[in-house]
RNA sequence: GUCCCCUUCGUCUAGUGGCCUAGGACAACGGCCUCUCACGCCGUAAACACGGGUUCGAGUCCCGUAGGGGACACCA
């Protein structure tokens, strides 16, 4: 049999990291089975839903990697479908018209609390016989639910579940208004889209049983059902704005990499042994929805940042740049030179080595722009007082004799420069830093000099020793 | 209030009755390396929520307690 999953969000935000993972599992799930993953927009609240909503869910997918291998189903273009089933399962009277208004149901609670009775519908209109007369006002229409005994799920993550079926109660699957509500359009569609296992949020546990019995009256077979538990903010609550809850959108804005991004996703709340490190081949391959764990797990930015900075470093010099020349394009607000981006891609072993983020790789990699005079950061220029001046002078003279420039004879030079004036290393390196980048931290400074080449290192030495 | 789920280091997790004096990773701390900052390497600290069972033996099975989470719509 043919694996086939769906991701099936309701767009009334964005994809957040909840949604992201259960995209990226039931993709992974369906990939590892050389099924299909499917894509559907959950609008059957019109007013709720927004084409907003719709578009960051795509992008949002499309970033991480993860395309759907049909076009995506917009639920509510199914409605008529789902009007027929519910027309179907009313002649055969396994569902039926409830008259009850709004005002009826709310005052049922109501009482239904002051006595300490459950909350859920009363089943006044099941067995009600409608005149004439009566049929022609606006109806909703309830499915039956059994009314005693007992409901078990069989779900991978989550084991035999039970209820009673006290606990269910006959939910409306037609509104007076004529539209389908979200628990009959889940089942019909996840019918006729063929879905083999639903994996999903267990906040979607409890539905679960209710729409098993859906199945049931439909006389079809329910797919298969995974429950994953949900993601919590860092302070074990609810995803706040500190963390997760943001949209996968803010994560690629804070210089995430889409590949560090799923790693992430994947072991939270999956695991393959002790592996950390997981390529999307690999999770294809070892992606099982039997490892998936039954407790919620929190979101933890730090980690998502240790897997960036390994991703980083193992992504390749002009990649990287094409990622970063938009940023630095932000930074600047302009445009960069032909010959700094250059430098910055023969400069980016060393630049890569010390980011975490897309965002530090660029405000890093500015040390190699062309702009001239180059600024002298705060706490930086105390390094260059006359003292250091005038050894920056001796080593200018020193380097400009150099035939040959690469890292290992800049350091042999500068190293006896050092020696011949008594000084250690750093104390020649920092000021030399300094004066190069503008800045106290930086690349190796060899790797630095060797990339801006002879003319602009002793350009930008005689800049300082001048002044 | 009712129903459902969960509970191993701060965090993500390994663990499927003896291999566990509980392993890995991130973070933290200390050291080494070192031209700065990182990287890297070495090391330290850190957990089976609690109480009862079952068993020769329990982190692993069962029951209870506590804590956390989720669900109880004409939302999805």
């Amino acid at each position: 049999m043919k694996v086939v999953t769906r991701f099936a969000p309701s767009p009334t935000g964005y994809l957040h990291i909840g949604g992201a993972r259960t995209a990226l599992f039931n993709w992974l799930f369906a990939k590892h089975h050389e099924g299909q993953f499917l894509l559907r927009i959950e609008d059957t609240d019109r007013r709720r839903s927004t084409s907003d909503a719709v578009d960051k869910i795509f992008s949002g997918l499309k970033w991480l990697g993860i395309e759907c291998d049909e076009p995506p189903v917009f639920q509510s273009s199914n409605s008529t479908r789902h009007i027929e089933i519910a027309q179907k399962l009313l002649n055969q009277g396994k569902a039926y018209r409830c008259f009850c208004t709004q005002d009826d149901l709310t005052e049922m609670r109501k009482k239904a609390r002051s006595e300490g009775k459950t909350r859920l519908y009363d089943r006044r209109c099941r067995d009600y016989k409608p005149t004439e007369s009566e049929l022609n006002n606006s109806s909703s229409i309830r499915i039956k639910m059994p009314t005693e005994g007992k409901t078990l799920i069989n779900d991978i993550v989550q084991g035999d579940v039970k209820v009673s079926n006290d606990n269910l109660d006959d939910f409306i699957i037609i509104r007076p208004d004529g539209t389908p509500t979200y628990m009959l359009a889940v089942v019909v569609d996840d019918h006729d889209m063929g879905i083999t296992h639903i994996i999903r949020g267990d906040d979607h546990l409890n539905n679960a049983f209710r729409q098993l019995h859906l199945f049931h009256a439909c006389d079809w077979t329910v797919p298969k059902l995974a429950h994953i538990p949900l993601i919590h903010g860092s302070d074990g609550a609810k995803l706040s704005k500190r963390d997760g809850s943001l949209g996968v959108e803010s994560y690629e804005k804070m210089g995430i990499l889409k590949d560090a991004m799923n790693n992430y996703l994947l072991r939270l709340g999956w695991s393959h042994g002790n592996e950390e490190i997981i390529s999307r081949d690999k999770a294809i391959e070892w992606f099982n929805l039997n490892s998936i764990g039954r407790s919620p797990s929190r979101f933890d930015t730090e980690k998502l940042l240790n897997l960036n900075t390994h991703y980083i470093r193992n992504s390749s010099n002009k990649e990287l740049i094409s990622y970063i020349l938009p940023i630095i394009f932000q930074l600047m607000g302009s445009e960069i030179s032909s010959i700094a981006i250059d430098r910055i891609e023969r400069g980016m072993p060393g630049l890569k080595q010390r980011s975490k983020s897309l965002i530090e790789l660029a405000r890093s990699s500015l040390i190699y722009n062309t702009e001239m005079p180059i600024l002298i950061q705060k706490d930086a220029a105390e390094h260059l007082n006359p003292k250091n001046i005038s050894l920056l002078s001796c080593l200018h003279q020193n380097m400009k004799k150099m035939g040959k420039w690469d890292h290992d004879s800049l350091e042999e030079i500068v190293r006896e420069t050092a020696e011949d004036n008594n000084i250690k290393l750093r104390q020649m390196a920092q000021p030399l830093r300094v004066a190069l980048t503008g800045s106290t931290v930086s690349p190796s400074i060899f790797e630095v000099m060797e990339v801006f080449g002879k003319d602009e290192t002793l350009n930008r030495l005689k800049t300082v020793t001048k002044v």
